[in-house]
DNA sequence: CGCCCTTCTTGAACGCGTTCAACTACCGAC
DNA sequence: GTCGGTAGTTGAACGCGTTCAAGAAGGGCG
């Protein structure tokens, strides 16, 4: 319906394709209408329309609806990771760095909380290319582990030895966990999530600097050779 | 299609409504192509057609194909309690029993591994009636966490008693985990599933009895502050 | 038997995600 | 300039889950 203005003026990336402009469209347009309308409530039609262009052409761009989706991962991952960074910069303490990465994951999301909760079915999908743990999904995957090694590493914390590697990525299913959790979160303005941060960030904390304790090294020993396992 | 035969000498449960027969006999051939061909790939139109019955008809008794998933739900749950049954008879360790009753739960699932795995997506999504923590699904759940408080009551284990009344709810949870891992599970035969287990319940069962050790009170109330806070 | 009301059953129709054969726009090669 | 091939674009068509107005079946009651 709406005439597209000739892209006559767009000196700026010349690196690219022709196609791309019409790509960053239909992707734009899909994301502000995922979050007025909800996934569901938004159809590829409606987007298309929308963006001024045919339904086929959306799928000329994106395999799927569901494709649409990991856009909106990667652009999360992204969002999250300059969040992060003032409080990467201002903490020290692994228990501040950690919650403050926590809870900046949760602020990007939120203004996407009611359609996130409606997408994130396609996600749990083992088949599904969408799911967080699928291969299609590993470049924001890693970055998120990324982020979390940057939040140990930087920190003061004492971590045993041999956990100190697997941390990265324990904490980013930690991440995972509260995600789902505020995923399935109907408090208003998703508090109970921010008090499962605050609650669970101690005992992070707390777990970590006792896994050097005599008492429990076996335990930790336990976990380490469990996770093993089921790595591959 | 098929010719339904007249349901004339059904005099067995007078108390069963008059669609009852085809309640069942809908429910029952879903189930079977369900494993038969996977739910995506299970049309609305072959259950109906394979029944016997109008596609709308299928709609009356079953709210949407989805429904459909919930019936396979409470019956799993059915089979998973009289699997279960053999170990709480015979076991009386809190490892053994829970380590039984967990992979009873597998056992269930397994002939139905790669179908389960594409409705799973389903039951994750928060606002569905299907997902494991909504009030439709109420019925199965608080029968299955009454099986883990029979797992617990009837060993030998010693708990903290702050923490005993919790746990069936949290040996839930963490089946759930299982279950979770088991869907996602590739490796043939889902060994890896059952080295989870087996991995996992020597630690369950360590840290239950650690929970009264002085060094981990600390650390026990602060879980069992969390728990309280986030349940409403 | 005839009546009515509830329960059950039907299948055409709707809107959706997705596919694909056909078409157009662009650009380097000659 | 024009030719050819790639990249981009179109919209009708398909099969799906779901809906619903219409009708059939059954049973209690006069």
């Amino acid at each position: 319906m709406t005439e597209q203005p000739a892209p006559t003026t767009t000196a700026g990336d010349p690196a690219t394709a022709r196609g791309e402009q019409t790509r960053q469209l239909i992707r734009d347009t899909a994301m502000r209408l995922f979050r007025e309308r909800g996934y569901a409530q938004t159809t590829m039609r409606a987007i298309a329309q929308e963006a001024g262009v045919a339904v086929g052409n959306a799928y000329y761009y994106f395999g799927s609806k569901d494709h649409l989706i990991q856009e909106f991962y990667a652009q999360s991952q992204v969002e999250h990771r300059a969040a992060a960074q003032p409080v990467l910069d201002r903490e020290e303490s692994f228990g501040a760095r950690l919650a403050g990465v926590l809870h900046a994951g949760i602020d990007v999301l939120t203004p996407s909380h009611e359609f996130a909760a409606t997408f994130f079915k396609t996600a749990a999908e083992p088949t599904s290319p969408l799911s967080p743990f699928s291969a299609e999904s590993s470049g924001p995957r890693e970055a998120a582990i990324a982020l979390f090694a940057e939040v140990l590493d930087g920190s003061t914390a004492k971590v045993d030895a041999d956990l100190r590697p697997q941390l990265p990525e324990l904490l980013w299913l930690a991440y995972m966990g509260v995600v789902l959790y505020w995923v399935h979160d109907r408090s208003p303005g998703q508090t109970k999530t921010r008090q499962l941060i605050d609650g669970v960030v101690p005992l992070i904390d707390r777990l970590t600097a006792l896994s050097r304790l005599r008492v429990l090294r076996p335990v930790t020993r336990q976990v380490l050779d469990l996770i093993r396992t089921l790595r591959h």
